[in-house]
DNA sequence: GATCCTCGAGTTCA
DNA sequence: CTCGAGGATC
């Protein structure tokens, strides 16, 4: 039940329920606390406080000593609330070894079009703990939050406010200012605290980052307060006015302002002494006192900072150097194949649990066949060359902190193991495959469909970029998809799931497990899908090539779903139609084949029509909303661009919503062409196109 | 046609 | 996070 149907509630039953909602909250705040682990999802616990609050209303003269409604450190709403970040948290993209790291200079240098000499570059370490990001405005702490995503994270900032590295004033500070570091917690006092905890007969933490991200996550502040969490600033987020003109100097006001910053930071002029610094760091790495897992180099200059902008999910001008992983040595006691969504037939190597760097792993992923015979995709030998057998001891480390690989085989530990045959693997399990030539993967070749693909399948899309639907995840995909009474076998099922139950004789909401609470928050979640974008359609259809950004070409490009919809049944090969979906930027030919075909068989199609008519899906919001004079044309770069390069210019264009394409057609706006510019610009003559130099181009883009 | 850059798909554990 | 592969570029 809900606050919402308490109307015909006797006194009696009220009195009942308070009671056992007393009882099941206080149950659950014990749980969240001293385990650091919900036992109920926030969703029912939020329900059940509405609930009780709801009762206490309506009786006020049964409101309980213990009521639920008065507990400290549960007042607010329970778990955290969530806090979109003004600028993206992004990752950064990693560098294994030195070359990498003269690789990354030497990108960064060509995409500047500048000598990589005149570049200067940060060096610092990278603190292993959890990213924060704090903002002040006019100098007030107003809140804090967690990484999450990159893109929102969780509301800590009532706990942030207890850490003593972080001031809640800020004097003499720009109207906005978001600072962004990392909260860790030294080795001295994780040993400390942990004796602590062993003492009071509460969980010990694993290591230091795990006993940071436990106190910062703590629903009552008053414990994080006892927690010796620390806190170094390094970069800004959003801000009303830049606090410096380079990386150096941001931190150096930082410090200034009052906070903590790493004394390892500093700048150098060439990539030989990065590495240097880098192995000083590397060689100082037990007596800093806290966990680090490698250093991190940015772009001195923040204006270049801003002309290089970002990848996707990394900033182009910063890259971590890490530190080789740690690894362990165990038995490889089988290889399995496992069935992705898109029949790809991959290896599993299932392994005698170890513990690698804190973490018990006993699964480590060996890609592909070539992966196992020891050769990377060009036929070169990796692990020098040593195939990988069923029996094997082998050493496994986990890739970037973590996805556990194998790194080494022990041959000497090798007595009369069979190499590993991929192909009579698939025949003992049953499992038709087949590997085309130049693939690197088998694919599942069977007539009909497998269960396992579908299901995987399914958990696309309901996953996050697709459909989202909250409490249907992986697990109950499973369950749904053998399940004999409501049955969830292809995605327009799950929108008919409310009304098939309402037609069953056993209720979802009666079985165990389930009550009426968590079956109409399940129905309530889908309801709320029904009215989805576009592009989170598409990417949910799971058509193979077609991720998450491709489907937002896509999206973006036809608008809406008939548009696409009707493009797809007409663009077979040879049609303008398939002319016109090639023509997308970012969409070639591989692409276009696979997703026409999504649509080409009448089973296929007709359950993706199905799905569409229980839907309503919204046409994707025009881009290039910003003012800017070029937003939403189509922009053609041609001849030598002096003052800033190729790429530069593409990325910049993009991001003021305009679309760069390769060559002038009758859809282009807009040519801007270099000294030396050649047909292109005689075609954009031709066809009557707007032509303007470089100068004007920049012009045109400057007070953007 | 080769090379670079980015995306897609599959991967683990808590 | 990594690898393979598609798409764009030179």
């Amino acid at each position: 039940m809900t606050e919402h149907d308490i109307d015909g509630l006797t006194e009696e039953q009220a009195k009942t329920l308070l009671e056992s909602l007393s009882q099941e909250l206080a149950a659950a705040n014990t749980a969240y606390h001293s385990e650091d682990a919900p036992k109920i999802d926030d969703a029912s616990y939020d329900a059940k406080k509405r609930l009780n609050a709801a009762i206490e209303a309506k009786f006020p003269h049964l409101k309980r000593e213990d009521s639920p409604s008065d507990q400290v450190g549960a007042a607010p709403s329970v778990g955290f609330g969530k806090i979109k970040h003004a600028v993206p948290m992004l990752s950064l993209a990693n560098a294994f070894t030195d070359e990498d790291v003269y690789a990354f200079a030497d990108r960064v240098a060509k995409f500047l079009g500048v000598d990589v000499t005149h570049l200067q570059f940060t060096a610092e370490p990278k603190i292993d703990g959890l990213s924060l990001s704090i903002r002040y405005e006019n100098g007030h702490l107003v809140y804090a939050a967690t990484r999450g995503d990159g893109e929102t994270g969780e509301n800590v900032t009532n706990n942030v406010r207890t850490i003593t590295d972080i001031p809640n004033q800020l004097s003499n500070a720009p109207e906005v200012l978001e600072v962004r570091g990392e909260v860790y917690m030294s080795h001295a006092d994780f040993v400390a605290l942990n004796a602590k905890q062993e003492k009071a007969e509460q969980k010990t933490f694993a290591n230091p980052r795990n006993a940071a991200a436990g106190s910062l996550r703590q629903l009552d502040a008053s414990i994080t307060k006892s927690r010796p969490l620390r806190f170094f600033a390094y970069a800004l987020g959003a801000q009303s006015a830049p606090l410096a003109d380079t990386q150096l100097g941001t931190v150096a006001t930082l410090k200034s302002l009052g906070f903590s910053t790493n004394s390892l930071m500093q700048v150098f002029e060439n990539v030989a002494d990065m590495v240097d610094h880098y192995r000083h760091i590397e060689r100082s790495r037990a007596d800093l006192g806290y966990d680090i897992d490698g250093v991190v180099y940015k772009v001195d200059a923040l204006d270049l900072q801003a002309r290089l902008g970002f990848r996707s999910t990394t900033p182009r001008w910063a890259i971590a150097h890490k530190f080789p992983a740690e690894t362990a040595w165990t038995r490889l006691r089988e290889i399995e194949i496992q069935v992705g969504r898109t029949g790809a037939l991959s290896p599993v190597a299932r392994l005698e649990p170890v513990n690698v760097g804190g973490v018990l792993v006993s699964n480590a992923t060996l890609h592909n066949e070539d992966y196992i015979k020891g050769l990377d995709s060009k036929g070169n030998p990796i692990r020098g060359g040593k195939d990988i057998r069923e029996g094997d001891l082998v050493q496994v480390y986990r890739a970037g902190d973590v996805i556990p690989k194998v790194a080494d085989v022990d041959l000497s530990q090798r007595t009369e193991l069979e190499p590993f045959d991929f192909e009579r693997k698939l025949e003992e399990l049953n499992i038709p495959g087949h590997r085309k030539p130049g693939d690197a993967v088998w694919r599942y070749a069977g007539d009909e469909p497998m269960d396992e693909v579908a299901i995987e399948a399914l958990k696309h899309f309901v996953s996050r970029g697709a459909f989202d639907i909250e409490g249907l995840g992986a697990k109950q995909i499973e369950m749904f998809f053998s399940d004999p009474d409501l049955p969830i076998r292809h995605p327009a099922d799950i929108f008919t799931l409310q009304h098939r139950d309402a037609q069953n004789i056993p209720k979802l909401a009666n079985r165990t497990g389930w009550g009426e609470r968590s079956a109409l928050n399940l129905f309530q979640a889908i309801e709320d899908k029904r009215q989805i974008e576009l592009h989170r359609v598409i990417f949910g259809l799971g058509i193979r090539h077609v991720g998450e950004s491709a489907a937002k070409v896509l999206a973006q490009s036809f608008g809406s779903w008939e548009n696409f919809r009707a493009s797809m049944a007409a663009a077979l090969p040879g049609t303008p139609e398939r002319a016109e979906l090639e023509g997308i930027d970012g969409i070639g030919p591989v692409m276009a084949e696979s997703v026409v075909a999504a649509f080409q068989s009448p089973q296929a199609a007709e359950k993706i029509d199905e799905l569409a008519n229980h839907l309503s899906i919204k046409p994707a919001e025009q881009l290039g909303q910003s003012d800017s004079p070029v937003a939403g044309k189509t922009l053609v770069f041609t001849g030598t661009l002096v003052k800033m390069t190729r790429s530069e210019a593409k990325a910049r264009a993009e991001s003021l919503g305009a679309k760069v394409a390769g060559s002038v057609s009758a859809k282009t706006d807009l040519l801007i062409a270099g000294p030396g510019a050649g047909s292109k610009a005689k075609k954009a003559t031709d066809l009557g196109i707007e032509t303007i130099d470089e100068d004007q181009w920049i012009e045109l883009i400057s007070d953007q």
